[in-house]
DNA sequence: GTTACGAATGTAAGCGCTTACATTTTATCA
DNA sequence: TGATAAAATGTAAGCGCTTACATTCGTAAC
């Protein structure tokens, strides 16, 4: 077969491994000793194939590398969302840690679509992706299925659930609720307010409501009493839906919302409202980021440290990529925020 | 030579589009076609492809496909942090942009290192990322060559310089500030502060900071008198910044920040310190980021389009791939968002 | 001056795909 | 019905690397 001759651009050629090793007048594989392991080649040959290496400024081709030696020092990462400080730090720190170790980090975020983080999951294992990290357990058996098929490596953060086997760290996201709402209703809240994100494919949204249930269970409230509203994952949304439970008989004097995004917009809209916090009404978040703090009153909320989860979904994975173990489960603590915006109930 | 042969793994071994098309009892280039231009392949034939793909779960080796058909579909992006929601918010739109033309994207964060960020650059380029996304201007010169001779198509974002030849899509920094500036000033402030990102390896944080000094000059202040703090990019440092700021002599009646993380900062420092803002004391940010809204008083800033600035961003990107035009230059309009933070001086 | 050996380097076979070109099948028309 | 063009499929050569194995070189021991 006759290949079109390449064309010889004015400006530019890629270089080549051969170029390179053309020039330094040494064989192909001398040169990617250099790049690999450049302490078995005689330092006057490695300082020439250096020097040819930045005459031509060439890099090696990533995808002829992974597809010659079949392994490439990369873990994806699939997040809900990269405009959720929780998983932007996290995501930092994971990859800080894995810088540590040489190993690179693709980000892919799904926009809560599981769909999209399918496509995106399998997008990242063609791309050589050695290990994948993933938010929370709600998604397809096909995914977990071609992952086990493909023997790819997995950790699942942000959440644990005792129940499930897949290899995680994370907190309960429950547990913490039930505590949170322990904690309002303890302070006299009997109309209790509940503003999720969309629970249906994200089982952290899920868990934390169902932890509120736990907590009015276990103090002998009717769970069905609960006011709840269910939206997007935004500020605006967390005000729209806390003018909204205002509006509603019986009126809630504390609202716990699913995450500090949502408190943040519900403080927002009870000042709006007029409404004195905790005065007349309470609201708890969940997450404990950053603006957590600055919010006029600071926010009751539950801190969850997600730079840790970051460094230790990263250990996990390397240690199953090293082998030396298949990763297991971690469980993190978390820690109520006792802070302004939750008081006795009116 | 002899290869060790494949051992036959109890679990599984990666399907390759030879099996594929083993089973489906096609040729090789019938499989790649149905996967590349299904439209040319009998449906008949198609069909039964897709069985075989389905049955094997079947991914193609990216690697393998970009050796062959050298190009990617794949943009890269590098920015300094994802811990930022101005960076975030713009990748986002960036992305959505960017798959809705079937492309994917690779996010690599420098930690605002430049160092780091010329290697993630590299390794993009490596990868395979047939075009860049980089953010502001400050760079080595070697990584612009390093670009122009691998013909990798670029684009800046988050800045727009007229003095530049890069293609960029951003606003001009400096003149936004210096805006900003003169309504402070105009308000009857005349000792101002200003707390500052490091400006180094930074143009836009430089140019924000030479605005202000833009604005004194034409008010005939003396641009020296600026109480200037420089500082890293984060909440506390903003409120370790405004403390120091408050101690100085003359003490600033306004504090103009590089930003609104700074500026929240600055604002919690002011309630820390008892002085009632703006009454004694006004603040400014700048980007508009969520939380400026809901600071109180809310925040005085200069409104950024990011999501905006990400699509136009990606719209360039492609268009420069499809040999449409080389990526130019887009300004995009910045407004300032008056609000409560900044008042008349006491 | 040989011989023996380890260190340094070279040779060349794939890795899993795409695609130019060759071949076969099918549809069309005289 | 046979000739011919168009559509569908097949063949096989690389893409730029890594690496098992072969070769060469330098050096120490005899």
């Amino acid at each position: 077969m006759a290949r079109v001759p390449r064309k010889h651009g004015a400006m530019s050629e890629k270089a080549t491994l051969s170029d390179v090793a053309r020039r330094a007048g040494v064989s192909t594989a001398t040169v990617s000793r250099v790049l690999n392991m450049p302490d078995v080649v005689q330092p006057a040959t490695r300082d020439r194939v250096e020097a040819a290496i930045g005459e031509l400024g060439y890099t090696p081709n990533f995808g002829a590398r992974v597809l010659a030696a079949k392994r490439t020092n990369t873990v994806g990462a699939v997040v809900p969302t990269l405009e959720n400080a929780i998983f932007a730090r996290g995501l930092e720190a994971f990859q800080s840690e894995l810088s540590r170790n040489r190993i690179t980090l693709l980000v892919a975020s799904s926009s809560y679509r599981p769909d999209v983080e399918e496509e995106q999951i399998r997008s990242l294992v063609s791309r050589g992706a050695d290990a994948i990290l993933m938010i929370g357990y709600d998604r397809d058996a096909r995914v977990y299925d071609y992952l086990m098929r493909n023997g790819t490596p997995y950790v699942i953060a942000w959440a644990h659930d005792p129940a499930q086997y897949h290899p995680s760290v994370g907190f309960d996201n429950r547990r913490a609720m039930q505590e949170l709402a322990a904690r309002v209703i303890a302070l006299g809240h009997r109309n209790l307010g509940f503003i999720t994100a969309i629970r249906d494919g994200n089982d952290r949204a899920r868990n934390r409501w169902l932890g509120a249930l736990d907590a009015m269970k276990a103090a002998g409230l009717d769970p069905h009493a609960l006011s709840l509203c269910e939206t997007v994952y935004s500020i605006d949304a967390g005000r729209t839906a806390l003018k909204e439970l205002m509006g509603r008989t019986p009126r809630p004097t504390a609202v716990i919302c699913g995450n500090d995004v949502l408190a943040a917009g519900a403080l927002t809209a009870a000042r709006e409202l007029g409404l004195s916090v905790p005065g007349e009404l309470s609201i708890t978040g969940f997450d404990d980021i950053e603006i957590a703090e600055i919010l006029t009153p600071a926010l009751t909320t539950v801190h969850v440290p997600h730079r840790r989860m970051g460094e230790i979904a990263a250990q996990l994975l390397i240690d199953s990529l090293r082998g030396t173990s298949t990763a297991g489960n971690r469980v993190i603590d978390t820690e109520i925020m006792m802070r302004g915006t939750l008081g006795p109930a009116p």
